[in-house]
DNA sequence: GAGTGGTCTAGACCACACC
DNA sequence: GTGTGGTCTAGACCACTCT
């Protein structure tokens, strides 16, 4: 993008009025944005690795260094790039230790919210494949009867079993996926299938409720049957909003709290 | 602050080496924000009021005006301040008709998260006065014995009773506080408590349960004794990180779950 | 047209990390 | 010291709202 006569280089309106709603006007900085999205969704830059720095990605794409600043602050914002003062800027990842159980909101009481807890310890019950139902086709934008993988695990925490999880992953996106390699992989399964099969979740959307321990769940939590449970339902996303995991979580909450801030 | 030599005009780092972790430096627009936090607090600018412009606060501060668009942008982050492109900067307000539940995450199954949803209706069931006991008194950082209020409501979704709450204000903050005012008000209780005490909740922190109904709210939400509810302990704050409500919910989730975006 | 927020640029200097 | 991100400024122009 030239410096013609305007300071503005690009982004022109183009008021088109077409049937709906027209976008009207992008800024240029959203587009940069949308740039290193795609090349992130490419994996020109790894989970860890440094990014270019502010200059370069400004002159690469010729636009000021304080255009990308913006775009990269955003992203930032949502977790997809660390800023390190004086070192550079990073691809956000689930293996490093401080974001590694980035998503489970499950705490012992008492315990403050960013505290420095023990992770949980991961016990795997199972691994199956099988042929996704309504639910799960319509949770991982497939269709019925395309095949998934189910894995159960339970999550102990302090020598309790508290959550009992069934995950569920298209096959088509992790083949060969054993429960020998979920059982030999350290730390969280976003961190497992993150380095295995470069799938970076970015974002979750999660839905709860309370319901009865079930036999399974009463089984495996060590809880008597009935005993009321946190049902947690999340649906995680990669780049371009792409579900790629479907899981319920059942959760012990004596002792344990589900953890939320509002703003 | 003058512009003397330097560009920049204050915020030195006079690196002080008191006992322990010195805060090193803060940066000029965080210092404007806190100044505008504390005319916030102060009441200077109400609920729903403009602010000065960008440029008149550059002046007032003696900053530049992106320095000033730096602090405001971060207070509209926190929905502090609200951003209106051609009109101004506003106050934040729960009387809004689209912050008035902003807090609330009960969904109905299948409704969209950003859906422009009905409302709930609010049924009050009681309001006493008591002495705090210590769970109320920590969570409001009261003394034990001091004066509270009790407000006990259910929420009624598309006709069906929803949430049962119980809702404690420090006696202090609310004076004259009467079930009468409540049930006259409309909208939510934040907006009713904003408009009346000028008490603005900033944000909230949740911890989450699952429990079985006790008699109380069985009755109330019309469900069997032992049905698994949602238990949703809150704790909102205004200006200053000070509590001024806690408050436990019950939920049913039949139908309904609590919805959260994890990033 | 006037006023307000929103975007973009260019350049200076500060803070931090690594050599 | 060099390079990276972080802060601050000054000024131009765009987009939106209201009069």
């Amino acid at each position: 993008m030239s410096k013609s006569a305007s300071t503005q280089p690009s982004a022109k309106p183009s008021s088109q009025s077409s049937g709906v709603a027209a976008p009207a006007f992008r800024p240029l900085y959203e587009q940069i944005k949308s740039l290193i999205m795609q090349s992130l969704a490419a994996g020109e830059w790894k989970p860890g690795e440094a990014i270019p720095s502010e200059f370069e990605l400004a002159t690469r794409y010729g636009v000021s260094q304080g255009t990308v600043r913006k775009a990269v602050d955003a992203l930032a914002g949502e977790f997809i790039l660390v800023r390190r003062q004086g070192k550079g800027t990073f691809v956000a990842t689930h293996t490093a230790p401080a974001h590694q159980y980035r998503f489970l909101r499950m705490r012992a009481d008492g315990e403050p919210a960013d505290s420095a807890r023990h992770h949980p310890v991961t016990t795997f019950i199972g691994l199956t494949r099988e042929r996704a139902d309504a639910l799960a086709a319509a949770k991982l934008r497939l269709r019925q009867g395309q095949s998934v993988i189910k894995i159960s695990r339970v999550l102990v925490f302090a020598g309790r079993p508290i959550i009992l999880d069934e995950i569920t992953l298209a096959q088509a996106s992790f083949p060969g996926l054993t429960i020998e390699m979920l059982e030999a992989s350290q730390g969280s399964i976003y961190s497992f299938l993150e380095t295995t099969y470069g799938a970076r979740m970015i974002r979750a959307d999660e839905a709860i409720k309370a319901v009865a321990a079930d036999r399974f769940a009463a089984k495996h939590l060590e809880v008597p049957v009935g005993t009321p449970l946190l049902s947690v339902d999340r649906v995680a996303y990669t780049y371009g909003d792409k579900p790629v995991e479907w899981r319920r979580g059942r959760c012990v909450t004596d002792g344990y709290s589900y953890i939320n801030e509002l703003a």
